[in-house]
RNA sequence: GCGGAAAUAGCUCAGUUGGUAGAGCACGACCUUGCCAAGGUCGGGGUCGCGAGUUCGAGUCUCGUUUUCCGCUCCA
């Protein structure tokens, strides 16, 4: 089978078994937005509370909140969103392409140094060692024009970007003859800002409304809040803001079922560190991140760093961990060492002093972050995508059959445990019954009585229920009942007072915990 | 955004050269069985993604459109 079968049977799988739906599907959906159904939200919850408590009850230098998704618009002026978060795009009339016209114009500039390359390595055959690279590089007349040139176009398209001169751009284009690699025709649109934000109007329109944008990351809330958070809770430096909240982005091309989303959850923790001990800091994150994702269980070798070589202007250090997806390693968490870049920029933005008084150093500086920042949709999808297996196994007759299994780990998994009577009477059902109503109180239980008892424990396997008790008559008798583990699918008599014991432990997030402190 | 593939019952799918929609599973009721998905009987459920066009007649042909997956592209 191969990766894409596997990849649309997952995601079959999770509409089929009320993990995730389309929004508006009635309507006939709405484009990468996405629900949660019943037991998606229970995994989704769980993942939440796994990074909730691994940031906010294990370090006591970190503490949560849960800041606004609309926020002031200059915010996003101060955080770069504005500017930054917004492409330039033409179309090729021709061949109906769409390109982002910056990099149409940065591709021909490149073009320019390879063809100085070119001229130099032509240069150099022809004068063997003796070659001065540097001395021809500043005087032969074809390679200081190519530079002149390339110089030139450069200074505009850098005055254009920083003007947002849209028009400009498209006569940069124009000018130079860019054409479209596919049609090689010069017939372009005109160049269309595609802004990544959404917006949305605040207030009365006859007021002057506002405009306002839903906010594309969580971590600006946690910048504004910087000083409110440290102030009062008498934060001292190393210290962590954490934060579960939605963002919205319009992508431009939003695909591959739950990850690229235009709206997705966040989880993202900035820590504030002394301005010289961030890459300490960055790495020691980077340690902590990946064995928190590790000690899931779903396998070592499917989680991988992936260092940033080119780095954003405001990062001096960052990396992604990917997973293993059926569609190739994905990141699913970024870690980015940001320096002071947005506290102060919101210091300049806004005119208030965001700085620390530092009272072992007697000084105040501006704090430097270390971020991390996990999708919880991509998170959620590289759970199913690691736990769903199809395996053999022998049917009663002897002959092959397949069982769809999610071994998701059980601390994760939305149903801890289901009670199932295995005859619907002689008294079982009113038994399984009571120790539901005993335990419902600590865990996510279901009850099923219906169909044959193999069939009700296929279906738990479907949704990744860890633990199956059975109530048969010995159950009556002795008080004992068999309790049936699911990647194994083996079963053990034990005493009803121990299945609460047993499942606790197994389930418990103490264990995954001291794996990674 | 471009190209490719797909959309028929809750799910997986069939549906002949165009002739007015089927199966299995699932679901509900009753009976039966009882530790790893398959017993019997009866029953509910579909304007075939949507909109036009061609035709006496369209699930089927044509065009448009929506959504999804793949490739390209894009991705602080």
């Amino acid at each position: 089978m191969t990766n894409e079968d596997i990849f649309k049977k997952l995601i079959a799988h999770c509409k089929e078994y009320g993990f995730v739906f389309q929004s508006s599907e009635i309507y006939d959906g709405l484009s990468a937005v996405y629900d949660y159904g019943q037991y998606g939200v229970e995994l989704k919850n769980n993942i939440k509370k796994y990074w909730w408590d691994s940031m906010v009850l294990l370090h006591e230098n970190v503490v949560g909140i849960d800041t606004a998704i609309f926020m002031h618009p200059t915010v996003w002026k101060a955080s770069g969103h504005v500017d930054a978060f917004n492409d330039p795009l033409i179309d090729n009339k021709e061949s109906k392409k769409r390109y982002r016209a910056d990099v149409l114009i940065e591709e021909l500039l490149s073009k320019f140094d390879a063809k100085a390359d070119k001229e130099v390595e032509k240069a150099k055959k022809k004068f063997g060692e003796n070659f001065d690279e540097t001395l021809f590089r500043q005087t032969n007349p074809r390679v200081v024009e190519n530079l002149k040139k390339k110089e030139e176009i450069n200074v505009r398209f850098v005055k254009a970007l920083n003007d947002n001169n849209l028009s400009e751009l498209k006569q940069i284009i124009i000018d130079n003859e860019i054409v479209c690699p596919v049609s090689g025709t010069k017939n372009w649109t005109d160049v269309r800002q595609f802004n990544l934000m959404f917006s949305t109007d605040m207030g009365a329109a006859a007021d002057g409304a506002l405009k306002i944008h839903l906010r594309p990351e969580t971590a600006q809330g946690i910048f504004v809040n910087f000083l409110n958070v440290q102030k009062s809770g008498r934060m001292k430096i190393p210290f962590g803001i954490a934060q579960i909240g939605k963002a919205f982005r319009n992508e431009i091309v939003a695909r591959q079922f739950i990850f690229r989303m235009r709206e997705f959850e966040q989880m993202e923790m900035q820590f504030f560190v002394k301005p010289g001990e961030e890459l300490f800091w960055f790495n020691k994150w980077k340690e902590l991140r990946m064995k928190w994702h590790q000690a899931l269980g779903m396998g070592n070798h499917k989680y991988r760093f992936h260092d940033h070589e080119k780095l954003a202007h405001y990062a001096n250090a960052a990396t992604d961990i990917e997973f293993e997806m059926p569609f190739g390693f994905k990141e699913v968490e970024g870690i980015h060492s940001r320096t002071d870049f947005d506290l102060a920029q919101h210091q300049q933005y806004s005119g208030k002093k965001i700085t620390y008084f530092d009272p072992e150093q007697s000084e105040s500086y501006i704090p430097y972050v270390i971020e991390t920042s996990i999708g919880v949709d991509r998170m959620f999808l590289s759970i199913m995508a690691g736990a769903y297996c199809e395996e053999d196994v022998e049917g009663k007759d002897g002959s092959k059959e397949t069982r769809v299994v999610l071994k998701l780990p059980p601390v994760l998994a939305p149903i801890k445990l289901a009670v199932l009577p295995l005859l619907k009477k002689d008294g079982l059902p009113e038994l399984a019954r009571k120790v539901i109503e005993k335990l419902k109180f600590d865990f996510n239980c279901q009850y099923d009585e219906k169909d044959s008892i193999g069939k009700r424990y296929r279906r738990q396997d479907a949704i990744g229920t860890p633990f199956c008790v059975t109530i048969d008559h010995q159950s009556l008798q002795d008080n004992s009942v068999t309790i049936r583990h699911r990647d194994s699918m083996e079963q053990e008599r034990i005493n009803i007072e121990m299945i609460e014991k047993i499942i606790s432990e197994k389930i418990s997030m103490k264990e995954l915990f001291r794996s990674i402190i």
